[in-house]
DNA sequence: GTCTATACCTTGATAGAC
DNA sequence: GTCTATCAAGGTATAGAC
C-alpha cells in the first residue's frame, strides 16, 4: 500500500509540476490537476494538506530533477569549461522554453509577488541556490577565487535568465540560439583572462 | 462629468497597475481593486467591460508612461551612448525592483501562461516593441546597421530582463549595481568595437 | 486508501434603484 | 454616473461512506 500511495502521490506531483509549468500556480486549480490525473480533487487532501504543500513538493522535485542534471554534467566530464558549456546548451535544445520560458524563472516571477513572501522566497532562493552553487562550483574549479566564482555564477544565471525571457516573449528561437552562442563567447573570455593554465 | 468620469477610470487604472505589479495580475480581484480605489465592485463595469480590459487599459498606460521616460531619456541629450548609459540606469535607482522585478517582465513573464495565448502575447510583445524600438534607434544612430541594432537592442533587453529578475530573487542590490555597471562596460566595448567615430 | 458529496468562500459579472 | 444587492460559477477544503 506504501507504493501505491506513493504512485498517486508522484502521479499528482508530475501533473501540478507540469500545469505549474504551462498555466501558472495560481491559474492552476484542484479540477485542472483532478482532469490530468484522472483522481477525484477531494482525494489529494490524503496527500496533501493545502495547494501549497502541492507547490512545495513540486519545488523538491524540481530541485531533485535539475539535481540529476546536474550530477550528469558533472559525471560526463572532467572539465569545469565542458560542464559550463553542457550546462548553457541545455535551454537551447528545450522546446517548450521558447513557449513557456524557464521553469524557475517563470515560477519565481510569480512566486514572488506572493503574499507570504517570506516562505516563497526562501523556495525560490533554495532552487536557484542548487544551480547558483553548482556553477560557482564549476568557475572555482577553473581556478577563480571562491567570491568571484559565485559573481560568476550569478552572472551566468541573469544572462540566461534574460535570455529565455526574451525569447519566450517573441518566441524567437533564432535569438535564443544567437544569444546562447553569445553566453558561450563570454564563458572562454572568462577563461582567457581570468583562469591561469 | 467627462472628466469626473476620466477621474473615476483613471483612478481604477493606477490602482490596478500598482497592484498588478505587487500582486500579479491573476492574483488581483475587484475586491482589491475596490479596497484600493475606495470604490464599489459593481462600478467598475460602468468603466471596463471585463477585468481583461482593465489589463489592457493597464499596459496601454504602462507603454505611455515608459514611452514619456524614453522621450525623457532623448531629449535630454543628443549622444545616443548617454541615451543607452540612462536607460540602463533607470532600473538600478528603482527600489521596488529588487522587490517586485521589472513591471514589463513578470507581467510578460505571467501572461504569456495565459489562455487566450494569441491576445496576451500580442500586447506583450508591443509593450517590449516599444524598448525594443527605441533602443535599436540608439544602436543606430550610433552607427551600426539597422539588423545589428535589432540584435544590440534584444541583447541589451535580455541583459537587463536577467538582471532584474535575478537581483530581485536574491533581493541583492550589489549583484544588481555591479550587473549594471557591467552592462555599462558591454556598452562601451560595443561601441570601442563596433562604431567608426 | 479511495471516492462522493458538499460546505463555504471568493470570484467576475449583472440588474436595477437612485 | 454612482451605488447596492445579488447572481452563477468556480475556488479550496472537509466529512464521511466504502
Amino acid at each position: 500500500m506504501a507504493t501505491k500511495g506513493i504512485t498517486n502521490r508522484q502521479r499528482i506531483i508530475e501533473a501540478a509540476d507540469r500545469l505549474f509549468y504551462v498555466r501558472g500556480y495560481n491559474r492552476t486549480s484542484f479540477s485542472d490537476i483532478s482532469d490530468a490525473t484522472g483522481l477525484p480533487r477531494g482525494n489529494f487532501y490524503y496527500y496533501f494538506k493545502t495547494k501549497e504543500d502541492i507547490l512545495d513538493a513540486v519545488m523538491d522535485s524540481r530541485v531533485e530533477s535539475f539535481g540529476q542534471m546536474l550530477k550528469a554534467c558533472t559525471q560526463a566530464t572532467d572539465d569545469p569549461h565542458a560542464r559550463l558549456l553542457a550546462f548553457v546548451r541545455q535551454p537551447l535544445q528545450n522546446e517548450q522554453v521558447l513557449q513557456y520560458g524557464c521553469p524557475f524563472g517563470t515560477l519565481s516571477a510569480e512566486l514572488g509577488k506572493s503574499p507570504s513572501a517570506e516562505a516563497s522566497r526562501a523556495q525560490i532562493t533554495a532552487v536557484f541556490d542548487v544551480l547558483r552553487h553548482w556553477c560557482a562550483g564549476q568557475f572555482g574549479a577553473l581556478g577563480v577565487t571562491p567570491a568571484r566564482a559565485d559573481q560568476l555564477a550569478l552572472e551566468l544565471l541573469a544572462r540566461m535568465q534574460g535570455m529565455t525571457l526574451i525569447a519566450s516573449i517573441y518566441n524567437d528561437r533564432e535569438f535564443l540560439q544567437r544569444t546562447g552562442a553569445g553566453i558561450e563567447s563570454w564563458l572562454d573570455e572568462i577563461i582567457k583572462h581570468e583562469v591561469q593554465a
